[in-house]
DNA sequence: CAGCATCCTTATGGATACTG
DNA sequence: CAGTATCCATAAGGATGCTG
């Protein structure tokens, strides 16, 4: 990773969207990024991408959610018009949840900030442990 | 629709990548997505993107945050190792923070997402209102 | 200017028990 | 199975005042 260009990439493919505009329509958007930011929804987002899950399929491939925050977040996805929530009426209960044309729309961007989570999460872990070594240490009592 | 044409670019472009691992390594990615698909993080990281920004810069160009939570986000990314802080001991105190390559290499995915939220911020806006009319209402006492 | 410390309010999120 | 409801702990986040 030889450090020579600074940023040739950066400025020719995304002008400056709307991360200067204090506080207009910004006030919006950063009201989405606070709700489609969020850690659980991406994730959702993330594994609709391959096809419509059921309830506990999700919280089964997430691992770690608990029924309650799917439950939000799903519902959260669906009045955002992201996911779409299919009742099967059948003696035991099936729900179906699949992404809309807009909840595709975010897939991948989505993926994109998971995928590079995925990538970069133990450079960032070795990162943050260098850095709490040179300051007081990880937790300083 | 079936599972036989439903979704054409999106597993050619992106594989599973950890979406359906339940717990493992996981928690690591989960852990970093809570953090950098933190609102103010994508923000942040948007606004670096174009070059190094000194604190008040930051704070004026996202417009809401406060200084605190700035201060916050600002001393996190770079303690994970995505921001540089240089501090100019001169005598109205000057501090500038820019991205490194780690954290370059988090712009595009960051500014894909937030120019996601920019683009359909007013549709997912009327979506959420279609959702609360057909509902209980906005606010259901 | 940039940031730290303190107080205080609200939001987030887990555990548990109960229902259609 | 897929929720809903309740309780409760903690974290997020704003406001204010003080410092180098």
């Amino acid at each position: 990773m030889t450090e020579a260009q600074a940023r040739p990439q950066i400025e020719t493919l995304k002008p400056p969207p709307v991360c200067g505009e204090h506080g207009e329509a910004n006030q919006l958007v950063r009201d989405l990024l606070g709700r489609i930011g969020d850690k659980w929804s991406l994730m959702i987002i993330g594994n609709l991408a391959e096809g419509p899950l059921r309830f506990s399929a999700i919280q089964h491939a997430i691992g770690g959610i608990s029924q309650r925050m799917l439950t939000l977040n799903l519902r959260q996805l669906e009045r955002d018009g992201l996911i779409t929530r299919t009742v099967y009426a059948e003696v035991p209960p099936r729900v179906e949840y699949e992404v809309t044309d807009l909840g595709r729309s975010l897939i991948v961007p989505a993926l994109g900030l998971v995928n590079w989570a995925a990538a970069n999460a133990d450079q960032v872990k070795a990162r943050r442990h260098a850095y709490d070594l040179e300051h007081g240490g990880p937790a300083t009592p």
